[in-house]
DNA sequence: CTTGCTGCAAAAGATTTGCACGTGC
DNA sequence: GCACGTGCAAATCTTTTGCAGCAAG
């Protein structure tokens, strides 16, 4: 079943960019084969590690350019998280929160109606037309970073 | 008391620097009284222009560390906007949300109980430690920008 | 065929760094 | 006087771009 929703994901991809009118390569599918099934929110470099596993000779320009696209299309979204030195990429394009330890660089989502009300209520007093690929980014300390400083020291 | 309220920030900043046993330089009090007085939310290109009309020799580098300097100390905070090419700096280092403008990249504040709520919530259920720092931004279209936009076309 | 896509390599551009000199304390 | 801060310029490093050749439709 994990196996089934990842080929969804990675279909559900490569539909967005056929009725985008964008044509169907093989690099292309691989690109969005390690978005689909790469566990987390992978960075360009990421990927293209991934990818030249299976296609040695692809070019970094050919994954900036996949993923730009897929972001335009809205199809996933950037993550700019601060001093992290790449841009991670997130597939899950709901507006939600990402929780990103300051030590380890984790990062976990939460869905929480929460956002919702705060897009709500940021529309009604801004008067901006809000759009969904929200940036609901929180910093901290996640659980096993926070053990093993507690055990070290301080 | 515009002003008053400006001098008591730039003096807030060079007071958590003195406390922090950081040395007391003249490039260094240019550079907070710049950041004080800003209006909105510089990056270390607008410092660098602005500290440079009356320090001309002043070097990039010194804004970077003098800001970066800050950053570690607490007194403001780094806002990762995407797709914007300068990183912009905050000197509210309350927990709120920023509004970003899609179009004229117009940064507005949002102060509101949500935050606190939300940061509630994601510490019990992710069992994070947050942290003050939040980055929380939401990207919309600004009420100028709806407007022209709908008076020329669409 | 035609146009978009890819690969390559170089460019761009923000931020960082190394080092020697100057200056606060 | 000592160590930190500064200035300068070069380095670094991610991302973007120009262009020629290739391939999808």
């Amino acid at each position: 079943m994990a196996q089934e929703k990842k080929d969804n994901k990675t279909e559900a991809l490569l539909r967005i960019l056929e009725e985008a009118g964008k044509r169907n390569t093989a690099q292309r599918y691989e690109i969005c084969k390690a978005i689909a099934e790469y566990p987390g929110h992978p960075t360009v470099a990421d990927l293209y590690d991934t990818v030249r596993a299976r296609f040695p000779m692809i070019s970094q320009a050919t994954v900036y350019n996949t993923v730009d696209t897929l972001r335009e299309l809205g199809a996933i979204t950037r993550l700019e998280i601060a001093n992290h030195d790449h841009t991670h990429y997130d597939t899950d394009v709901h507006p939600h929160v990402n929780i990103v330890c300051r030590y380890c660089e984790r990062i976990q989502d939460l869905h929480t109606d929460l956002v919702h009300t705060l897009i709500d209520e940021a529309s009604r007093t801004s008067g901006f037309d809000i759009r969904p690929e929200a940036g609901l980014i929180l910093y901290g300390i996640c659980p096993d970073c926070k053990k093993n400083s507690t055990e070290t020291e301080e």
